[in-house]
DNA sequence: AAGGCTCGCT
């Protein structure tokens, strides 16, 4: 037993008559110490610790404060015994309490963390600059603005505002609580030479949770600019992210380059964060290359592979690693369900994703939030059930947002629902009146059951509120720069070359046996005029332009801002097996892979 | 005796 040697190691330094003071500790008090931090588990430092009160050792303050932070900060979770330890301790100073506090932060138990900070105060005994770094934490974790702000005063009170260490923790609680301007308040006031790595990481990361993705970016140039920069993961997870969302590729790439230069290894977060920015950029190849590396996986670089995969389409591939993730032992959590719910939806899996979402609360015991409330009308809408989905809505438990409205309403578009959809469009604008998009969807179904009357009413209704129809775009990158074309923007029709690619393009078409769909062209006009604006339409340019303006046999990627319509889905199939090109296109919900005349949607979007 | 990172419905 493990016990025995260390009872007679503990037993060895007593024939010493002589002790040695070695920073105010006797020599004894030390080998107490370290045998206390090498324990196991909590019996082995409970016999220890009745041990030496056996022994009827006099132990300084240092020495419990000590035994103190072995038990409390241990990964046993003993804080219980730490508290036992802590009320026999007679007048505990504040390197005590700063002990306790940080082991009840550590148990996520903020409440308690209080409490003795209270307990504290009203002992006289001022808290310092070690303990507001830990509380501060738990404010963070547990987005308690309240109690950070009054914490923030109190920095002042004790006199430890210009301490690295409180600041950098203030910048990390204003930013998990959605504060970024106290955030970058603090970090402002900061003496410029003060600031460490953890001070940017924390403002870095605040930007990055708070939406601002850009401003992430130019704080992190900002960062990498000053000679004191070194590679570190913790800052780049952060950079990723931005990237992500931005859609940066490229710079994303070069970020995966400077990781490899700079580091010898990765780390799962990282590798999460690289995967997800390729999912989310559109690189399919390159993150199946960083996972077939990654030797370790949790649970989160799962789920983005789940939601990454549903994304492009593969929702059979994304339920398979869902499967692999159940297998290998991994709880699923709420984000998971996301993915899977979304894979279900994307690939037309109603039965499966309804099936998902009882096993969900049934055996994984997870209360459904909005989100999955969203996945489950847009798996009902996207399948047709239209009815059933606003049914749905109104028996949830909670009001529905407008996402939900949205994904309900396209789908009336979609399968021709006027009456629902009118409904739909109303309870949009309920929620907010001062928005084109339910007038816009709503004057072009009545377009497509060619209600005239109807669509120009609505366009009056909408113009009357001011509001503008946000044209469709599509963006196309060339070199590193972004080109972005507009539907039916006549700025191009001057350029010779794109008219003559256009031509060409048509013309090949047609012999392949492309005929125009202009089902979808919701304006009462000829249909000549409707195959005019049907071939203006931006993503048809953007793509004569990739092909005038990228070497033969290279991708294409396009953003858009809206969904395709159904005649440009079937114009850049034919085009990627006329042309041999493959093409990507990422609309507002998913990413379409184009080759040899097929889409990776299955024509189910 | 202390602080910083990644995933989710239109």
């Amino acid at each position: 037993m493990a016990g025995t040697s260390v009872h007679h190691n503990l037993l060895l330094p007593q024939p010493q008559e002589h002790h040695h003071h070695t920073k105010g500790i006797t020599s004894i008090e030390q080998q107490c110490i370290s045998l206390l931090k090498n324990c196991k588990n909590i019996q082995e430092f409970k016999q220890f610790h009745c041990l030496i009160l056996k022994l009827g050792l006099e132990y300084s303050s240092l020495c419990t404060g000590n035994l103190l932070s072995t038990c409390a900060l241990s990964s046993w979770g003993s804080m219980d015994y730490a508290c036992l330890i802590f009320q026999q301790i007679d007048g505990p100073d504040s390197f005590e309490f700063n002990t306790m506090i940080r082991g009840y932060i550590k148990d996520m138990n903020l409440d308690e963390a209080i409490m003795l900070y209270n307990q504290m105060l009203e002992m006289e005994i001022h808290p310092n600059n070690f303990t507001y770094p830990s509380i501060l934490k738990g404010c963070a974790y547990l987005h308690r603005l309240e109690e950070g702000m009054q914490f923030h005063g109190h920095v002042f009170k004790y006199g430890v505002e210009d301490d690295v260490y409180v600041q950098n923790s203030l910048i990390n609680m204003y930013g998990k609580c959605g504060k970024i301007t106290q955030s970058c308040f603090v970090f402002e006031k900061m003496d410029e030479f003060d600031r460490n790595l953890a001070t940017w990481s924390s403002i870095i990361a605040a930007h990055a949770s708070d939406q601002m993705w850009s401003e992430c970016l130019s704080l992190f140039q900002e960062l990498t600019s000053q000679n004191c920069w070194r590679a570190e993961e913790r800052v780049l997870v952060s950079v990723l992210s931005s990237c992500t969302n931005l859609g940066a590729l490229d710079l994303g790439r070069s970020t995966h380059g400077f990781l490899i230069r700079n580091l010898s290894g990765l780390n799962v977060i990282v590798e999460t964060s690289l995967l997800d920015m390729y999912l989310k950029c559109g690189s399919l190849v390159n993150a199946l290359t960083i996972l077939k590396r990654m030797k370790v996986k949790n649970q989160w670089s799962y789920s983005v592979m789940i939601s990454g995969l549903a994304f492009h389409g593969y929702g059979t591939e994304a339920l398979r690693v869902f499967s692999e993730m159940l297998e290998k032992g991994f709880e699923p959590d709420e984000v998971v369900y996301v993915g899977v719910l979304t894979a279900c939806s994307q690939t037309g899996l109603l039965e499966k994703g309804l099936d998902f979402f009882k096993k969900m609360t049934a055996d994984h015991k997870i209360k459904p939030t909005i989100q999955h409330y969203g996945c489950l009308v847009d798996l009902m809408s996207k399948a047709g059930k239209v009815k059933e989905a606003f049914d749905l809505i109104d028996n949830m438990p909670m009001e529905a947002n407008d996402a939900l409205w949205y994904s309900l309403l396209d789908a009336c578009r979609v399968h021709q629902d006027l009456e629902l959809g009118e409904q739909v469009a109303e309870k949009l604008l309920n929620l907010n009146s001062q928005t084109p998009n339910p007038y816009v969807i709503l004057s072009n179904m009545y377009a497509k059951a060619k209600k005239w009357e109807n669509v120009a009413l609505t366009r009056r209704e909408m113009g009357q509120k001011g509001l503008m129809k946000t044209p469709g775009f599509s963006i196309i990158q060339v070199k590193r720069k972004a080109y972005k074309f507009v539907s039916n923007d006549i700025m191009w029709a001057h350029c010779k070359e794109l008219s003559d690619m256009l031509y060409q393009m048509e013309w090949q078409l047609k012999f392949e046996g492309y005929s125009p769909d202009t089902s979808e062209v919701l304006l009462d006009v000829d249909e000549d005029e409707k195959r005019e604006r049907l071939s203006r339409h931006s993503q048809k340019l953007a793509i004569a332009f990739g092909l005038i303006n990228t070497a033969q046999g290279s991708l294409i990627r396009i953003v858009r801002n809206m969904r395709m319509c159904k005649d440009c889905h079937n114009y850049t199939k034919y085009i990627s097996f006329i042309f041999e090109r493959r093409i990507i296109v990422r609309d507002r919900n998913r990413f379409h892979h184009f080759e040899d005349g097929n889409c990776s949607c299955k024509d189910y979007w």
